[in-house]
DNA sequence: ACGCTCACG
DNA sequence: GACGTACGTGAGCGTA
């Protein structure tokens, strides 16, 4: 039983004139165009199957794997009466198509396409080929608009089409001989099922789409305007100009209202929707004709991509003899990986260009690497390139010194000479970026941020990266740290060398290039070694732990849009922090004078252990609840903010101190620690942010922290007008409104708290009324404060004794109204059970997004039981509104590229920008609309996140 | 090196 | 019945 090809069987049988067709007949009737959504079958392909790699080199092909399945089946699917005479396989390509000019949003919300999935895209156009299908695209169209112009050019001609996709948008081209076949359910739609789907005829699709929007694409519609309501609309009044010119006419209020008010978005959303049947083609009907695939071309790229099952399959079908695919000795060597023993003495240091461009040949013939920096500083931004090292193979790692300083034993602080035997730093560079900026060469990085910083700032644009830190963040979350060190130890049961051994501590350290080239070599080599490895154990554990989604969305594609702000900063202003930092300094002094005088000697007034002595001891002051002054691990007296508040009602020392304190704080680590961190060069302040240092998901900002600058007190928020904008621009600040209180409302399913934000009431007051039976407009300040401290309360996981201690008030009263709380809002109860059981039985909890948070302590006894489970209870919340302003920030860039503006600083529910003056306006809009939507469309959340935002000079007008 | 205190969300 | 407690961070200072 031979196998014939289904195209040519097909034709066969159902035109006898196959090979006279093959030559010069013109497309027209009796000809059937099948046109298939090759995107849609990339997709599709890639997420139905596992991540498979192929074999011999590690090159990503699941989808290409699938893609080949997809097109084998169709193709044998494809005969009797309906089989094609004519078919093409339309791509998109670009990014940016017409629609992008028309609205800028447009498609804003789609993901990145995963790392693994891009290099497998021009590999779907090969096996395209390979089974001898037309393979068609154009640059900034999308495959729509192909489909649309062909169809239109067969039907014109007389032939009929087939669409194989189960894009909806594609419907508005259905009717007089068009056709959509969904390949998946393998369900032809014809005009009816258009009107099943729709509820108007293909020519109408358009005005529905028009109104109904699309969350997917991002395009806006009509909002409150679904597509049950749309097909009415439409069908009562004929189409969609109609409606929108009679639009008065409408009975509801609401609606009519929307209409008349978004008349301009709902015209600019049709045209978005709007197919183009117009395109300009340099290629026929005719050139889409069905051929026989070439049995060699086709299992030549089948065996090539190593794909065993289908080329033994094809081969089968065509009646000949599959290709051997080599099977390499994967299981052996992957044995070997585990055992190659790590040996400093191997490590290469290169030193001309010949021995580098060894490596380089290696790295491309191996498509990946690790990379490693050596420099002055752990600052980038001061920071001096010393060495590169790199490593493709564990056990078999080099370093390039670049700028070791020569050593000389007779000289303590060594010279200012260069090292023998280092190439030229441009040199390096120059030979290193292609293959640093080479698409299909992954460049692996512990914490590569770091390292890319440092390049990019020598003009080298790293990418695309894998970052083993965070890949251990992804996975580890909750368990450990994800340093290096720790890491490989860990994982690798490898101590690494310290680099305290090479720098010494201290005053006595010195910086990596005053370490001899000889040692250097061990450490940096070493380093890229470890990388590689922990990349090897790290990458399929990926999967399997679950959370590769999280490190490909959340996590990685940080790394540049944190880099880029980083190296931004934000201007401050030198003098106005060191104008108030004498202002502080002379209130001090004052202060410090009559607290001495009050306590009836001098003292130390910053040190608290002599401060609880004078106050407790000496001065004999009594708690107002008659309790005995409670002592921290060290036995001296606590001496804190609330501790000072009780006592200031019976003496006037405690509210000294605590002034003092306030500005004691602003003056050093605000107005005085600042001014240290003004980078001479820029004349702004770097921060930087770590992505795998909090638990939760959350970001935190080291040297300095930019994200605890006073706000609360007015004192301190006057600090934030030293953070101005550079001359001509604005700062724009935008931050999420009560977004944690909003995931709660969500995960937590509370319909009274969703209502409130739908009706967009004060959330406090709301819980208040609802708890205490107090209508909305009776509602004093002090009832909604106690509601708004047991608002935050839940989202802690809350105790009696914590609220109370917050209120100020007695602990069965707190009791009452936690009590009183969860029988207004069941859900909340439910939703702190659930997550604590789901935590006892997994070990972790998780995000809406698929973060996990391991919660390694759960199951422990005593007091530590009480602080994981409350950590437990607050993760997925915190960790949910992590992400997604994660997922707003890696979208922000592009979305406000053209504008143009900088994205400067994140602050967990805020963003601050830099833009000029007269786009601020413009920015507010843009940013906005990606912050509101950053959930989607990975989660449908049942309440709207919204966006508050201000704009001025300073972080203070801004905010 | 560690604890205390306090700045932020 | 008693533990002990709001969640998540980082920095500066005093004390050991």
């Amino acid at each position: 039983m031979g196998w014939h090809y289904a195209f040519g069987r097909a034709s066969l049988q159902s035109n006898s004139v196959w090979g006279s067709l093959q030559m010069d007949t013109k497309f027209g009737k009796g000809c059937h165009l099948h046109l298939i959504d090759g995107s849609a079958f990339i997709f599709r392909a890639y997420h139905a199957l596992p991540p498979l790699t192929r074999k011999s080199d590690g090159l990503p092909v699941g989808a290409v794997s699938g893609f080949c399945n997809m097109l084998q089946r169709y193709v044998e699917g494809n005969n009797g009466a309906d089989a094609a005479t004519h078919v093409a396989v339309i791509f998109d390509k670009g990014s940016h198509t017409f629609r992008n000019d028309l609205y800028d949003l447009y498609k804003a919300n789609r993901e990145a396409m995963p790392e693994d999935l891009r290099p497998q895209i021009p590999l779907t156009r090969k096996a395209t080929e390979a089974f001898n299908i037309a393979c068609k695209e154009l640059e900034g169209f999308e495959a729509d608009d192909i489909i649309a112009t062909l169809s239109c050019m067969a039907r014109e001609a007389g032939g009929r089409v087939t669409i194989v996709s189960s894009d909806k948008d594609l419907m508005q081209l259905v009717g007089d001989g068009v056709e959509m076949l969904d390949p998946m359910k393998n369900k032809r739609i014809d005009r009816d099922g258009v009107i099943e789907k729709f509820g108007v005829g293909p020519e109408r699709v358009v005005d529905v789409q028009a109104l109904a929007g699309d969350s997917v694409d991002n395009v806006p519609g009509a909002p409150g305007i679904g597509i049950k309501t749309a097909a009415l609309l439409i069908n009562e009044y004929g189409d969609l100009e109609s409606l929108l010119d009679r639009a008065g006419e409408i009975k509801q209020p609401k609606r009519r209202e929307t209409l008349i008010e978004k008349r301009a978005q709902i015209e600019m959303s049709k045209r978005l929707v709007q197919l183009d049947c117009d395109m300009d083609l340099d290629f026929t009907l005719e050139d889409l004709e069905v051929r026989d695939p070439e049995p060699d071309v086709l299992l030549g790229f089948l065996s090539e991509m190593e794909f065993r099952t289908i080329t033994q399959r094809i081969a089968a079908k065509l009646g000949t003899e599959p290709p051997v695919i080599a099977e390499p000795a994967a299981e052996a060597a992957a044995d070997e990986v585990e055992a190659v023993p790590f040996d400093a003495d191997k490590y290469e240091c290169v030193s001309d260009a010949s021995a580098l461009q060894v490596w380089i040949d290696r790295i491309v013939q191996a498509g990946y690497v690790a990379v490693d920096t050596e420099t002055t500083s752990l600052d980038e931004m001061r920071a001096d390139i010393v060495g590169i090292s790199l490593c493709v193979e564990p056990g078999q790692a080099c370093y390039i010194p670049i700028a070791h300083k020569a050593s000389r034993g007779d000289d303590l602080f060594g010279s200012d000479d260069l090292a023998e035997g280092q190439m030229d730093r441009d040199e390096v560079l120059g030979m290193l970026r292609p293959l640093l900026e080479d698409p299909s060469v992954l460049k692996i990085g512990q914490n590569m941020k770091y390292d890319a910083k440092i390049f990019a700032l020598l003009g080298v644009d790293v990418a695309p990266i894998d970052d083993t830190m965070l890949m251990s963040y992804a996975m580890h979350g909750g368990l450990h740290n994800h340093g290096m060190d720790g890491l490989s130890e860990r994982y690798l049961s490898h101590k690494p060398i310290e680099i305290k051994s090479l720098l010494g501590t201290g005053k006595a350290a010195v910086t990596f290039d005053r370490v001899p080239v000889d040692d250097a070599v061990k450490y940096a080599a070493e380093d890229a070694d470890i990388t590689l490895r922990l990349w090897q154990a790290f990458k399929p554990k990926l999967h399997r732990v679950g959370v590769t989604t999280v490190y490909e969305t959340l996590e990685r594609p940080l790394v540049p849009v944190l880099a880029r702000m980083e190296m931004a900063g934000i201007k401050v202003d030198r003098d106005t922090l060191s104008r108030m930092s004498n202002a502080f300094a002379q209130k001090m002094a004052g202060l410090e004078a009559e607290i001495h005088e009050l306590a009836g000697r001098s003292f130390n007034v910053g040190s608290p252990k002599q401060l609880g002595e004078i106050m407790f001891d000496e001065m004999g002051l009594t708690l107002p609840d008659g309790k005995k002054p409670s002592t921290g691990k060290t036995g001296a007296y606590s001496t804190g903010a609330d501790v000072l508040e009780d006592l200031a009602t019976i003496h006037d020392l405690p509210r000294r101190i605590l002034d003092w304190r306030q500005l004691s704080k602003l003056k050093s680590t605000y107005t005085d620690a600042l001014q240290e961190h003004i980078n001479p060069d820029t004349g702004r302040v770097h921060t930087s942010y770590s992505i795998a240092g909090a638990n939760t998901g959350r970001l935190a900002s080291t040297d300095p922290n930019l994200q605890n600058i006073p706000v609360r007190s007015e004192e301190g928020r006057r600090i934030r007008e030293a953070f101005v904008a550079d001359d001509g621009k604005v700062l724009v600040s935008l931050d999420y409104s009560q977004i944690e209180l909003r995931i709660l409302a969500h995960v937590a399913g509370i319909p009274a708290l969703k209502q409130a934000f739908v009706d967009g009431v004060d959330i406090h007051a709301m819980t208040a009324s609802e708890m205490f039976d107090v209508p909305l407009d009776e509602m004093t300040p002090e009832v909604r404060r106690q509601a708004k401290a047991i608002n935050f309360g839940v989202i802690y996981g809350i105790s009696g004794f914590g609220l109370a201690r917050n209120l100020r008030i007695p602990r069965d009263q707190a009791q009452g109204f936690i009590d009183r709380y969860f029988e207004r809002f069941p859900g909340i109860r439910a939703y702190m059970d659930d997550t604590v059981a789901f935590a006892k039985e997994h070990g972790y909890v998780q995000t809406l997004f698929g973060r996990k948070i391991h919660t390694p302590e759960i199951n422990s006894k005593g007091p530590t039981a009480g602080f994981a489970k409350r950590a437990a209870i607050n993760a997925p919340i915190q960790g949910t509104a992590a992400d997604v302003i994660r997922r707003a920030m890696t979208r922000m860039d592009t979305a406000i590229e053209r504008i143009p503006a900088r994205m400067l600083l994140q602050v967990h529910d805020e963003l601050l920008f830099e833009v000029d003056a007269e786009a601020a306006d413009d920015l507010i809009e843009v940013a906005r609309n990606v912050m509101e939507g950053a959930a989607d469309p990975a989660v449908k959340l049942d309440v709207h996140l919204a966006v508050d935002g201000g704009q001025g000079a300073t972080w203070a007008e801004a905010h």
